[in-house]
DNA sequence: GTCTATACGACGATAGAC
DNA sequence: GTCTATCGTCGTATAGAC
């Protein structure tokens, strides 16, 4: 057995912090080395593709993460507002309160690459998919789930992005409050 | 009469640009350099401060322009909602529907240094008021259309942001369509 | 699987001629 | 005000020992 010294799961969290607070160009190969105590040519043995492979493998494993747990709750049992909070309060643990940034956002600028963009088009797909779901379930039909979801999905990102700007957390957590209204249709619609 | 290679306006526009579509660190002196036609050493001599001070340039640049140009509809006279949506108008035209991205959003990472993140900060500081002088002139209170002017903000960097992940501009155009109800006092409310 | 050492291009920035 | 030429550093990436 080969005495790894990082664990993946240890090595993704690293990463995803590291692409989230930093971005694709301000995550360098010298910064992943000292966050992961593991020297740039052990990052290439466990990486073959270099920086684009690690960024591509945090958003594809982020994508699972988010469906199969930040998520899960929307899939759960309960009245749907309940669930979408669970959702929510999930979602701002991930985000750490707005200390973080989304990774759709710090890695769909042009310097990762087309198979970075590929793979965050790809996370956006999942995330827009459970949110249109739970829409779907509330009474909404299936483009206007969909047109809920990402409305849903534009306030966070947009909260994030304020809250950066600011430095201050609340429009993120105004958003994560508002997800119910955005994602429930109206009774009065239905 | 130094004969200027290029002008300040012009000059203002290749940065901008850059800077929206690349973000910070993805900016390089040399694709400035193409961008303009100077070479590098002439840049230093238009910014001794380098890189950073482009970037604190443009974004106050930004916000000048942000509030006498684009914005400057939300100042005229005639019923609310049309000044609203004159302003939606040159907003879609400065982000080009959104192809180009928001400085606040490329800016904001820490790659900039805090000069820079002062400058964004400053510049949504000023984006804010003029938002919420209208929702107030609406009928809102001053706590309520401080916050209504943020969702609002936050509406457009989150439709923006959508919009480069899916590579479609119709989640900006949303966040553009509702400004509207975003900043004015529902007849139910007043 | 991890390491030390290194290649080599791109980066921001400067010197000095015109 | 612009240029050519150059500096030193940091970037990604690789070779090869253990």
């Amino acid at each position: 057995m080969p005495a790894l010294k990082i664990q993946d799961d240890d090595l993704f969290e690293r990463l995803t912090g590291l692409f989230q607070t930093l971005g694709y160009e301000g995550t360098s190969l010298a910064k992943i080395a000292q966050a992961t105590g593991l020297e740039k040519a052990s990052l290439y043995h466990r990486f073959p593709g270099g920086k684009e492979q690690m960024a591509v493998m945090v958003l594809e494993r982020v994508k699972e993460a988010m469906t199969a747990q930040a998520l899960a709750p929307l899939k759960a049992s309960g009245d749907l507002a309940s669930r979408i909070r669970a959702a929510g309060v999930n979602l701002a643990a991930f985000y750490q309160n707005a200390r973080r940034s989304c990774l759709l956002d710090t890695l769909s600028l042009p310097g990762g690459g087309p198979a970075v963009r590929e793979a965050a088009h790809q996370a956006y797909a999942a995330w827009q998919n459970a949110f249109a779901a739970i829409a779907q379930e509330s009474g909404m039909e299936q483009g206007a789930a969909a047109q809920a979801a990402q409305k849903a999905i534009a306030a966070i990102e947009g909260g994030l992005v304020v809250s950066r700007v600011t430095g201050n957390p609340q429009a993120f957590l105004d958003a994560i409050n508002q997800l119910p209204q955005l994602l429930l249709a109206s009774p009065l619609e239905s």
